[in-house]
DNA sequence: AACACTTCCCAAAGCGCTTTGGATTTGTTT
DNA sequence: AAACAAATCCAAAGCGCTTTGGGAAGTGTT
């Protein structure tokens, strides 16, 4: 069923149906709940293509994952970010249109959406430090929103952000009024940005306290089980071992509190350990009571706000860049406990 | 910079422009080189959308990820499976469109799919054992193919599965000839028909030993660590409880192994564990050396195979359903030893 | 030189929608 | 009752592409 024949099955014009179905004022009240009544019978829907022609507009929006062809990381919040940001898109008939993409590849995906029109705008996930993403979006004039900060760009640009270096400031100072003086971070890889706003916050809190930053307490990796096993299994292996970890991931920390145990010791009591909690829906942070103390902040919620924000930017692209910065809540686990006493 | 400028640029018609990038006979070599150079330099792509509406093909796949109301749970597997078929749609020059969808919705976007023809198929995730989407989209006459099987369902269809049965079957023999007669399952949704199916496995196998099947030692739930870890922490607590467990994914195996830990008891010496391993990018089993024992198959290749052959059924309508079964490989790890003799 | 093929290119229609610029009818005002 | 405004509706153009149905030029054949 197309507009043609729903308009010949009504006996009006393309034009006074396609009026009646956008909420145009020149179709009386009569003529609308006709059409309308119609367009439900026949299950009409107009088609995304040719509206999307006629209008200059997509109805979509594309999602640029970047996969390193290093690593072959799927970054494991993506799943609960895109599903809010869906949440959104539902509710305002836009198209979520994704792209799996080496980074290699990435710009040239850029450039693709853009001069086929098939996006309205594009959310930047996984920013970089110095992330040329930016300046490309910028250059090529497609709509979007980052993900995340860039910590080397100057240019304004519409983001949302969970306050990395304030949570982990907290985090660490919090551990420091426990006791605890030898404080390990457990980071993610520290290109990406919100790895560096955590170590920059983690060192704050260090410098503001006094302690010298010791940078075999420090490691910045991908953030799987494995690898936080492997890094805080050989950090408690130190002559001067740490009585805390600070890690960037709840995946990183089941892999620290292994590491813990296979050391003969007890998290909570023996070593303390706070993590970043994303809030992901398949892997939560205990029940009732959250098992890690950490930093919390749903991922899930991000992507429900970020798709807000630049539906609202395309919406009206008058409007200055738009910056939304979401402070996490701080829980108290079972994770955490007085730093013990040196006999 | 569109067709009609591109051509006026060339001094050619539309028409020579189209052919000669589209591949057509009917365009000398010499032309045809000189449009495709012209095409790069002014980085011409053609309009989806357009393209689109004149050839009646939309270029795109739609991936409906459901989304229960109840726990709101998105698939941890989901997200590298649709980084694999995004492989495929980037080598074939398609889209992918994602709609997260809560169940109640679900028929509603794959008829709105259809009837706005924008996408030329659609895989199907996440099939229930008497799932009604088969029939829905045959019915809609919209092209699909499904990530799992369904049980109660007679209608041939296109799908890609792991032999669950076979997998589960196979863990459930091998830990019988370690001597293990208590045998816990800590399956998924078992209306999930993959979950079914496992346990198909599972009780096949015990049958077949003779051993009876006991309620108590089975459990089906979301596949949550959580759940896991409280799912085994109460079977441990039985008068008699399993010495092996079997595990549906390998989050739920972090679950179980706290559990154990908890009991004061060790994995691989006291209590054995045996996982379902997808393989997921961000979760591994161990580095060289596998930590649990698993039925492992890559959710990620899935997703890429899948792709494949629904792009496939697509060129050629023709074509009967296509059915595929990838076998699991099993490896044994360190979560499996000898049952524990009772004194 | 006339004819039939190829080869190479083009004008125009059409995909399904929106939107502009009227036309027609109805209602209101004087 | 005439004049004007408002309310309704419509025909047709246009969005950027593909594709049909030729037409003109070039190649061989006799």
């Amino acid at each position: 069923m197309n507009l043609k024949e729903l308009s010949k099955n009504l006996g009006l014009s393309q034009t006074t149906v396609s009026r009646a179905l956008n909420g145009y004022p020149e179709v009386s009240a009569a003529t609308r709940h006709r059409v309308e009544r119609a367009a439900k019978e026949f299950n009409y829907h107009p088609s995304t293509r040719a509206k999307g022609l006629a209008t200059g507009r997509a109805l979509a929006i594309g999602h640029v994952i970047p996969v390193s062809t290093q690593h072959e990381m799927v970054n494991p919040v993506f799943g609960d970010f895109i599903a809010g940001a869906g949440e959104t898109y539902a509710r305002n008939g836009f198209e979520m249109i994704l792209s799996i993409v080496d980074d290699q590849n990435e710009e040239q995906i850029y450039r693709s959406l853009k001069s086929r029109r098939a996006v309205d705008g594009v959310i930047v996930h996984g920013p970089r430090i110095d992330d040329s993403r930016i300046a490309l979006l910028n250059d090529l004039g497609l709509p979007f929103a980052v993900h995340g900060q860039v910590t080397h760009c100057d240019l304004p640009y519409t983001f949302l952000d969970v306050n990395n270096h304030e949570a982990f400031e907290q985090a660490t100072d919090y551990l420091f009024d426990l006791g605890h003086r030898r404080i390990a971070l457990v980071n993610g890889l520290e290109n990406m940005d919100f790895a560096h706003r955590r170590r920059c916050g983690y060192e704050a809190s260090l410098r503001s306290h006094g302690i010298l930053i010791d940078t075999a307490l420090m490691c910045s990796n991908e953030m799987t089980e494995i690898i936080g096993y492997e890094a805080a299994y050989k950090q408690l292996a130190l002559p001067n071992p740490p009585t805390a970890f600070l890690c960037a991931s709840l995946i990183s920390a089941l892999g620290v509190r292994r590491a813990i145990e296979d050391h003969g010791l007890t998290m909570g009591k023996d070593v303390s350990v706070i993590t970043h909690d994303d809030v992901l829906s398949y892997l939560q942070n205990g029940g009732d009571t959250p098992i890690f103390t950490a930093t919390r902040s749903s991922v899930r919620t991000a992507g429900r706000r970020l798709a807000e924000v630049l539906l609202n930017t395309i919406e009206h692209t008058t409007k200055p860049p738009q910056r939304v910065i979401l402070e996490c809540e701080f829980v108290v686990g079972q994770s955490t406990g007085p730093a013990p006493r040196k006999d």
